[in-house]
DNA sequence: GTCTATAATACGATAGAC
DNA sequence: GTCTATCGTATTATAGAC
């Protein structure tokens, strides 16, 4: 059984992913929770506290996402393993549309906000990194340089369709196409216009 | 000389720029666009129609930015007009900051309101046709699918790497260099990782 | 068309009972 | 720990003079 206090965080993602950060206002949140505003400020100091709490828990369970996987260890090999990763973002299940749009989310509200750039550079540079490794795993004969630009590519095209995706303009199968034909295309292969 | 209401779109674009969509104050824009809120509200039927009004206006600055280029005129070919094209979002002058700002935080409002999405598709489509068509010309041995996908990478990543650039995780010089190799690879370069 | 003044309400936050 | 009730303020929106 779960603690009120987690019931909360729980209730707090579901409204973000709604309403969006900016759109969070306690007393939906309460409504959501099924439990008073008073409650909610009894286990958290404020409407930014609450929100930093939240997206921490959002992040920690992102991470459990790939944290969970046996890294090295895939089946099919490093390219399908990057394939995976990618795809991690862009799949039509409740908790990685929660997800997906808080980071979103996350980042739409850090070019306005100051404060929150620090967390996210942070787990921006851990996606790239692991992204990175990924490739280097696929092809040895790169260099470092050249897998952390492709890296950098790879992951911004995954933010930017993710939020086509988000915002409708374009269908998840579509966007995870794409994603595809970028990783032949980064991988030297045969995705490329010519 | 401007009237007063187009005074007041440009004063609610630089707002939106400077706190976002979801934190323009009403009040704030009287005061930035040196009015009163009642006049806002004699110009502009509330708050949801002042938005609507100025999300339109920005689109259309956004359109005049490729729509007053002479296509195919370029004079070093075009893959280098489709860099310049490319590059117009990722700029550090006031009009592309408001610009680009705005832009994303379109998109990122669109997540959760249903209604903007149909504007920002057809933005987004002309902006993706263009591309399109430019990569069609710079490999005029390209299938038509192939250029529309790459048309389509190329503009999500470019609006990655701007949201990372606003929300201060990559610097501007970065991402630039990031959007010519994504052209190299597309164009099937030497941009690729091995 | 533009203002000052103000009504109406939404929202964050707290007091105090249980 | 959890609730009901409420306060204070920020914000949208309007009334009415000029």
């Amino acid at each position: 059984m779960l603690d009120r206090r987690t019931e909360i965080l729980m209730a707090a993602t579901r409204v973000i992913a709604r309403r969006g950060v900016r759109g969070l206002r306690v007393g939906e949140l309460a409504t959501e929770a099924a439990v008073s505003t008073a409650l909610i400020y009894y286990h958290f100091t404020d409407r930014a506290g609450l929100l930093r709490e939240t997206l921490a828990f959002i992040s920690d369970r992102a991470d459990r996402y790939t944290a969970e996987r046996d890294p090295g260890a895939h089946p099919g090999g490093p390219r399908a393993e990057l394939e995976q990763v990618l795809m991690l973002e862009l799949q039509d299940t409740a908790d990685v549309r929660e997800n997906s749009t808080a980071w979103g989310e996350l980042r739409a509200t850090a070019v306005f906000e100051p404060g929150l750039r620090e967390d996210l550079a942070k787990v921006t540079h851990t996606w790239v990194y692991e992204i990175a490794d990924l490739l280097a795993r696929a092809r040895p004969d790169g260099t470092a340089p050249a897998h952390a630009a492709a890296a950098e590519r790879l992951t911004a095209l995954v933010e930017g369709l993710s939020t086509r995706w988000l915002s409708g303009s374009l269908p998840l199968d579509h966007a995870r196409q794409l994603v595809r034909g970028a990783i032949d295309t980064e991988l030297g292969g045969s995705g490329a216009v010519g």
